[in-house]
RNA sequence: GGCGGCGUGGCCGAGUGGCUUAGGCAAGGGCCUGCAAAGCCCUGUACAUGAGUUCGAUUCUCAUCGCCGCCUCCA
């Protein structure tokens, strides 16, 4: 049985999906308005994680996550550098997917846009007003917070205390708004916006809106799981959540909130901090699995520090893998089963990944043991387990990554072995020289000199 | 001010009331090798500080110090 940490309910609990064997997942998507960073890696990363390993333990997933496409940040990046939202919009959300496919993510099952769902929200929001949960003022419309009796489940904090918060910073709030945690559940359009018409004025719907009316849509009430980065705990999904709520809605059922990656220096890592990596950078500069196998290496609810060191020892912590991989070759050997079970009992555990990663590396040691001893049956079981685990975490193994040996190496590894063969170690040790010089790393295998980068 | 989290060996990073007390990277020793590389084996006596609970705490409680997050748009 997995168990799950829910942050509404501040425990674990045990996923029992709404329809046996079924599990129907949304995912808060990103803004289209800038390039992603290190954070936005992380949040695919975890959720692509989560979706695998419930359908490696053969649940079926309907995986739901949505794009902004009208927002106030897109508007403003418009207005900046003189194109259309739409210019804006097309531009960032497709580099958002070059780099969902560059970090071997898979992409959603569905991915509803905002400015598709324009009038599906329009009439939620009526339907919200009739219910007497929210009012129109002159610059757009509101959701009334005091309308919900446990406004601040997700904050874990009472309404009160989220009324006085914010120390010593300043009170958002419209002086037209009956509260200052009221919320937009419509903008008035200012001259010039884009808009759409509505019973109120024309305008473009709030932030929250979407999330709600998408995933109610496309996945009913009382789905399975709701997953967004910490940030979004508050007030975003408390928004959601309480719009869904005072429409007569059963929401979310688990609440998944994965922790922020850390700028070095140890601060949070935000476009409005100004201090992001962006992920482009990194997966140009290092093997994109290498990211892929820290955020792993790291409890999904923790913080992450991401530097150059911790990416350079994932790759090198990956080339062993690979190696075991290449030299094992395929095999439809039965992956050995108590591995699976250890993979599988700490993924259970509100998917520790660091634990579950370890064995990856424990059927390694194993298998290479075991290809000592001749014992290659053993070997083939622990290394098709390894894959199956791999699998579940998104990673592929083996030499995918390697480099073409070009004809001139080739040569010289030809000359060596001859060299060899013929006991001639000066001249031998002459020529692996000459390849290192050329940034090749020489194996001596049964079959003659292996090259590799 | 309110709510919450963290402080683990050279670095990263899990975890646990005592039992062989993850894993990776790096380091040292050994096996293997013509020498290497790769692989395997072995090694490091770590849990911020103080007090308390306990037969026993890194693990529970309290306090202290330090760091961080949310309460405002942000994965």
């Amino acid at each position: 049985m997995l168990r799950i940490h829910d942050t509404a309910r501040g425990r674990l609990v045990d996923l029992e999906p709404r329809d046996p064997g079924k599990v129907s997942m949304y995912v808060c998507g990103p803004t289209v308005y800038d390039v992603a960073h290190l954070g936005h890696g992380r949040h695919l990363l975890v959720f692509d994680v989560v979706r695998r390993y419930l359908e490696w333990s053969g649940l079926e997933v309907r995986y739901v996550s949505n794009v902004t496409d009208i927002e106030d940040k897109i508007i403003a990046k418009a207005n900046a550098t003189g194109r259309s939202t739409d210019e804006v919009v097309a531009t960032y959300e497709a580099e958002w997917w070059r780099l969902v496919e560059r970090l071997g993510c898979r992409r959603p099952d569905e991915v509803p846009h905002a400015t598709q769902y324009v009038d599906e929200m329009v009439t939620y929001i009526q339907d919200l007003i009739d219910r007497g949960r929210a009012y129109a003022t002159d610059d757009g419309v509101y959701f009334s917070v005091e309308s919900l009796e446990d406004y601040g489940q997700l904050a874990r904090q009472s309404l009160e205390s989220l009324r006085e918060g914010g120390g010593d910073r300043d009170v958002v709030g419209r002086t037209n708004k009956r509260s200052p945690l009221d919320f937009a559940l419509w903008k008035n359009a200012k001259p010039g916006e884009p808009s759409w018409p509505s019973p109120w004025a024309d305008g473009r719907p709030g932030w929250h809106i979407e999330c709600t009316v998408m995933a109610l849509g496309l996945l009913g009430d009382a789905f399975d799981l709701h997953g967004g980065g910490l940030d979004l705990q508050f007030p975003h999904h408390e928004n959601e959540r309480a719009q869904a709520v005072a429409g007569g809605h059963a929401f979310a059922t688990i609440w998944l909130h994965h922790g922020m990656v850390l700028a070095p220096g140890g601060q949070e890592m935000h476009r409005s901090a100004g201090n992001f990596v962006s992920l482009d950078d990194l997966l140009t500069r290092h093997d994109p699995r290498a990211y892929r196998l820290l955020v792993a290496r790291s409890h999904y609810r923790s913080p992450m520090e991401v530097s150059e060191k911790n990416l350079a020892d994932a790759t090198e912590a990956l080339r062993g893998l690979d190696r075991l991989v290449d030299t094992v070759g395929p095999t439809d050997a039965q992956p050995d089963a108590a591995t699976l079970q250890r993979f599988r009992d700490y993924m259970d555990d509100d998917f520790n990944t660091p634990q579950a990663a370890a064995i990856l590396f424990e059927a390694r040691r194993a298998a290479n043991a075991a290809l000592d001893t001749e014992d290659r049956a053993h070997a083939e079981a622990l290394t098709a387990a390894l894959l199956s685990i791999s699998g579940a975490l998104g990673l592929s193994l083996g030499s995918v990554g390697d480099t073409v040996v070009d004809a001139a190496a080739a040569t010289l590894a030809q000359e060596r072995d001859a060299a060899r063969a013929a006991k001639d170690w000066a001249r031998a040790d002459d020529l692996r020289a000459e390849l290192e010089g050329r940034g090749w790393i020489i194996e001596d295998t049964a079959g003659g000199t292996r090259l590799r980068r």
